[in-house]
DNA sequence: CTTCCTGCAAACAATTTGCAGACAG
DNA sequence: CTGTCTGCAAATTGTTTGCAGGAAG
């Protein structure tokens, strides 16, 4: 797992190299990914920008992330209950495990899965571009307090 | 697989059990459900049904999917772009291969899941519920043409 | 008969968009 | 300077909800 530091300096990278520019606001915006634990909601990054750079408005964080999806810097998880969270620490697909409780959601190894997807792209003649893992279970934590 | 009668009266007998109605407009949405081939969109299901009885509302189809989903009837594929699309025939989870392309969807064979998730859960001390893996790529069909 | 279901239309909520002014490069 | 970005507010869209009348059991 890569730094805030090297994150926040791939993302910058990234961003001018295809020509798009640095405002404060962006620069707000990938500090917050670069820095959250968690997997945030857009409302999320949102409130925390805000704290740094109160003017800005939710629309330009929806255009930020629209931006960093499309340089493959953020990962996006879509919800379509449920707002989309949003993963800027580790753009590329990977599994999640969700706890139907809390709604947080952690990162687990999964080894098995990177042979699978090859197997499957040869035997189904797909062109596999990504992939998306979600388990949904109840948390340790929240199996405590039933 | 089960064929679509087996499908049908398993729905039904479900419905029964846990003391829902069977109404005209239920009996012509399983129906679709049981027989369609693909991954239907709540409008599709809207529009085959119609073709059977005419008067039925979206609303009623949102409710009775509403309803199979809680009893585990029907797997619904959430996507928070496009709208969701629902599996009839084989409710459980499994895995599906998306065309990003047409959008088509398939039920591909991933023998190696269950144990995954089998070590998943051991592993991770959480209780799993259920899972979600969708593989994206291009389709052999759309491949061809580009 | 009673309760659940239907169909209509209005409500919802997350996300997207149009536009005028602001600012990065 | 020029074209992109921002912030506001309105639009969008799939889905959900409230309610009055209708039908299942």
């Amino acid at each position: 797992m890569e730094n805030n530091q090297s994150r926040m300096d791939s993302m910058l990278r990234k961003l001018r190299e295809t020509g798009f520019r640095i405002t404060p606001q962006r620069l707000a915006i990938l500090k917050v990914l670069a820095e959250s634990k968690g997997h945030p909601g857009a409302e999320d990054i949102y409130a925390a920008v805000k704290t740094d750079f109160p003017t800005t408005s939710i629309a330009t964080v929806y255009k930020t992330l629209a931006v960093l999806k499309t340089i493959g810097e953020v990962l996006e998880l879509e919800f379509s209950n449920d707002y989309n969270r949003y993963d800027g620490k580790n753009p590329g697909p990977h599994p999640h495990l969700i706890c139907v409780k809390c709604r947080r959601i952690v990162d687990p190894e999964v080894p098995s899965l990177a042979e699978m997807t090859q197997k499957l792209a040869s035997e189904s003649g797909y062109e596999l571009i990504s992939h998306r893992l979600d388990f949904y279970g109840v948390c340790p934590e929240c199996q405590k307090d039933r």
